[in-house]
DNA sequence: ACGCAGCCTAAACGCTACCTTAACCCCGCT
DNA sequence: AGCGGGGTTAAGGTAGCGTTTAGGCTGCGT
């Protein structure tokens, strides 16, 4: 999956370093903007998936801020105030912010709702493996753009291996997952849905990616290894 | 719109009845539970639109309650800590639980916190698919202009699919939602409700918007995907 | 109170996509 | 060459879904 990109709208150089440290650490890519109107035009330059933006802004207000935001993209806003007073805070959320943390904050707690808020609009697990994507959530299976069409089994299996790219899987712990349990072995039901697989992966032009060891089971690899 | 639900699973009976009142006034219709099993229970017989959860409780563990709801239900949930301790409120927010407000609080900024959890979820009152338009408000549909004469069942259920276009809703998650309860392993009511549907969309002009995926469920595609 | 219309549901039937089996092939190893 | 392990293909059976029909329920108007 593409790593979410985020926003960070602060004056104070300090913090917005801190947090740009702490999220690159978690794998965002965070952009900086210094003023309320540098970040709204950030905003439509960088498109990222979430905005934290500090209060007590030089130039705008951050009502303001967060309105103008909203009413352009439907972004997930987390607001970052020094103040503690309720009132404050009860209109920002009515503005439409989705959250806020008070400063001083702990990273942890600014980290946990950030993966709270990027939960929110994700609306499903996305497994990849170079240009090989398996969507979950919407029991598709793309490769470069091009929809593979997978049997039910096919998807299993394919989700099966792409949750642990490289792994060997044999074959008995491929019929527990799949099927519940280990069939009898003069079957080979497992060969013939990979050979189906493959021969579809084929058509969409993905080539090399189902492994076989021999003696052993089958995984999925990704080039370049 | 119907009125919103909401779940207060809460053992102090005066922060339950306060809740009550609150959120009351504000046009909700709350629900009580006393504690975590009722709790539970009262998620899948209630079917709330959200669930304000106080830590505490006399039986369950509250990140135990946010992780079977969660798995059950998507359901936004708020809880209630005493604690101001970071580790707690960060862990429960990877169990799951999507805001929390420490006592003692402003029912104000509650009232906020509950707002900006169903906004969420509802999306506005106007979900759109490409040229396909559910219009929540007049429990109307529409389809380039034409009206779709859809009847309450296939009107819910559009507006379920229309939620989170492309998801795949397994007949599990959509007989909860319609009905309540999951049916009788035999029925093909969904089954039927769709192909109803499906005609009207046809009538209409709309193709192929009503993916069946086998084994699964149904969702709505969009075009172009 | 009665009849009507719209809707929901159960049941029956048909159909298709999928799974599985089994036969045959190929390849590498001993 | 023989063998073991996997690849591929085609054919049959079947689970799961689509569709239609009919019965019963509810709410509405007369």
């Amino acid at each position: 999956m593409r790593a979410k990109r985020i926003l960070v709208i602060e004056d104070d150089p300090e913090i917005a370093q801190l947090l740009q440290l702490e999220l690159g650490e978690e794998g965002y890519e965070v952009s900086w903007a210094p003023s309320g109107m540098q970040g709204l035009v950030q905003v439509r330059e960088d498109q990222p998936d979430l905005v934290i933006l500090d209060l007590g802004l030089p130039d705008l207000d951050g009502g303001e801020v967060v309105r103008r935001v909203k009413s352009s993209v439907d972004l997930p806003i987390i607001v970052l105030t020094a103040t503690d007073m309720v009132e404050r805070k009860v209109s920002l959320l009515l503005d439409g912010a989705d959250d806020y943390v008070t400063k001083p904050f702990y990273p942890q707690e600014l980290l946990a709702r950030v993966q709270v808020q990027l939960r929110h609009q994700e609306g499903g697990e996305i497994l990849t493996v170079d240009e090989l994507v398996v969507h979950l959530g919407r029991r598709e299976a793309f490769f470069k753009k091009h929809v593979l069409h997978l049997s039910p089994k096919e998807f299993e299996l394919l989700t099966l291996l792409a949750g642990r790219p490289g792994k060997v899987f044999n074959r008995s712990e491929i019929e527990r997952r799949l099927w519940g349990k280990i069939l009898d072995s003069s079957s080979n039901v497992v060969d013939v849905h990979m050979a189906n697989m493959r021969s579809k992966l084929r058509e969409a032009g993905a080539y090399g990616y189902l492994r076989t060891v021999r003696g052993v089971g089958y995984a999925l690899r990704k080039h370049g290894e």
